[in-house]
DNA sequence: AAACATACATAAGAAACTGATGTATATAAT
DNA sequence: ATTATATACATCAGTTTCTTATGTATGTTT
């Protein structure tokens, strides 16, 4: 995650969060959507993502398939019965988590408001 | 800090904040403030929060003041003058990667609205 | 020929945490 | 009286997650 070494734990749900919405993505693709929904602000690093579709996988989250596209290997991952599940529980944990880190460093702050 | 395992990197600037509104807390001050702040739902645990303070302190950050209270000793912290400084830089870091979040998780979202 | 982009992967080391343990005092509950 | 809870500090082993570097391989651009 390039410069940003700031919030524990958000890699996963954000490659389960892109993953609903994108039925199958490999993990080269997952570091471009992100560099542009972001405006180049946050880089996923390879040392951090292959590891955590990895264990993601291993944790039953994911499923892979792997594709020959012009002479290249890609890997594929989609969602499992419970990766769906899972999207949601972390989603809340997160949306949760960043509710509270308002309520600490902005008093004012107020849900649904800027 | 309890169930959340999200809070990397967010420790080090909700110290800071609170200390910005505050003048002077000690430890066990903050893990109460937190808790009471966000209803529970965040509790700092003393093996995170405590080599945060001496890590922030050997930084230059904070300067620590001892005092007795009842039989107890008390070590209050306050920011230095880089510490003041260092307030902003990492709460417009976090609140920039809180922003990038948000547009990756929720593409409808627009900063201004919930 | 060199640099950049695509596409996977691993591995050493750093950093931030959890959970346990330890010391010490004060108060509330059984 | 004794236990549990609260206040208040601290350290430490172990885990997880990250960074940075390295490696393999192909295709395109300069």
């Amino acid at each position: 995650m390039s410069n940003n070494n700031l919030i524990k734990g958000s890699l996963q749900t954000i490659i389960l969060k892109l993953l609903e919405e994108n039925e199958k993505m490999y993990g080269y693709e997952i570091t471009q959507r992100v560099k542009e929904l972001t405006a180049g602000e946050i880089k996923i690093t390879e040392g951090a993502l292959y590891p955590a579709l990895h264990k993601l996988e291993a944790e039953g989250m994911l499923t892979t398939e792997i594709q020959q596209v012009d002479n290249r290997v890609r890997k594929y991952y989609s969602l499992t019965k419970s990766g769906k599940k899972e999207v949601s529980a972390k989603m809340s944990e997160l949306q949760s988590f960043v509710g509270n880190l308002q309520r600490i460093l902005d008093p004012e702050w107020k849900p649904g408001l800027a």
